[in-house]
DNA sequence: AAACATTGTTAGTATATGCTAATAAATAGA
DNA sequence: TCTATTTATTAGCATATACTAACAATGTTT
């Protein structure tokens, strides 16, 4: 029952992009974290691999062996590539407020066709990145050199490039985010960082804004 | 387990769809036609009614006694009014050919929320037809005096209008229009209606085409 | 009214997606 | 190393959505 040719289910498509980031930026697949990224119990991880692993998406199970296919990082790309383009739609054409943008293209990405993803490559350009930073599929280089505001110098100036996909899933936190003028652009300065605190501090637009230390490695910044 | 509260799922929104263009030509809903028109078997409809009475959407049972509840139309208004507004999208911005716009919408309507429809509408207008010349929840009445080709006089010029629903859901149909040029706003002749042959015949830009006349009873139009 | 056609329902199954409770296995810390 | 934490799996269950096959009910037509 290798459901090679079928195209994946909403679920499994959540479920690819997921596992694209965290491989990318933890080397591996932890269905312990599937499950508090996705909102479900683990068991329901446990099943919804076991039929990806079945229709060929990921291959070995447990953290270690666990993997995606071939196949099924070219879906997981193919998602995330329509996601990252129906955001940028969203706030260049209808102009939705950034901090909706990611909920909403969440709920379209899985409804966009070969044939409109193209149009709006057309609309839009080539973006290398997402309204929020983060790279397409591919561009991965383009954002590599960005620093996590945790990592910044004291006092230098910088530019705000990025803004995390695992920040990205907090709408509470975007919304402070964006209400505090932390958003890709803004010009800030870091201030201090007290890892005994748990917080780092960065000056926006003359106000003065504390930050937890998981929120700035989450936050990458680049020399103006 | 009145799931008053809740929001339908995509398939209870496809079958208020149906259910409200039923209502709104036939008075009255029937259970067969649904389960051809949403491609499922009897029996699914069936089960999918019943879920539907039970969450407060339809009431009665059997094509005579069988109704939308308030709660029902309301639902059913929202989605056609998304998919409509997102058929307009579709043209206006994405520039989707006509024949694609409809499928297109099918899916992305059910992803349409309160906010995005909102922002929809301020780009577009408040339009009272889709593009395929439907009139929107609340607007039968602008598309009340457009008459069917069907009933056309011979030799008389006319403006398409309207393409019906029920068209719309054909593909091969809509495709074979739109390579005809036979869509909303293209001015046309009836040249013959011949009943016993189940045709009709239209001149559209110094060529003749010929409808069936089920066809024909689904294009709407009107004097110049 | 009998026969045919249309329509609707039961019964039995299947699949994707979710849950809880309990258990097992693996990793990390003392 | 042994315990504690983290992670994963079983088992049992639920719901929405679909199917086929068989049957029942309702309409229509002659």
């Amino acid at each position: 029952m290798m459901n090679d040719s079928l195209k994946p289910t909403h679920t499994v498509e959540d479920y690819l992009m997921r596992m694209l980031v965290m491989e990318r930026d933890e080397g591996m697949i932890i269905a312990a974290r599937l499950a508090e990224q996705l909102n479900v119990a683990p068991p329901t991880v446990a099943m919804t691999l076991r039929r990806m692993a079945r229709d060929g998406y990921v291959i070995g199970k447990g953290r270690k062996t666990l993997h995606l296919t071939d196949r099924g990082r070219e879906f997981g790309y193919d998602v995330t590539r329509r996601h990252m383009l129906v955001e940028w739609l969203l706030v260049k054409v209808l102009k939705i407020p950034m901090p909706l943008v990611h909920e909403e293209a969440h709920a379209l990405e899985h409804a966009i066709s070969p044939a409109l993803e193209q149009r709006i490559e057309e609309l839009l350009g080539n973006p290398k990145v997402c309204p929020h930073g983060n790279p397409l599929p591919g561009c991965e280089d383009h954002v590599k050199n960005w620093v996590a505001l945790s990592d910044c110098s004291i006092g230098e100036i910088m530019i705000i490039r990025r803004i995390h996909e695992l920040a990205e899933d907090d709408d509470a936190l975007l919304k402070f985010l964006y209400e505090n003028g932390v958003l890709p652009g803004s010009k800030v300065v870091v201030k201090e960082i007290l890892p005994f605190n748990h917080t780092a501090s960065i000056l926006v637009e003359g106000r003065t804004v504390a930050l937890g230390l998981t929120t700035a490695k989450q936050i990458f910044a680049a020399a103006p």
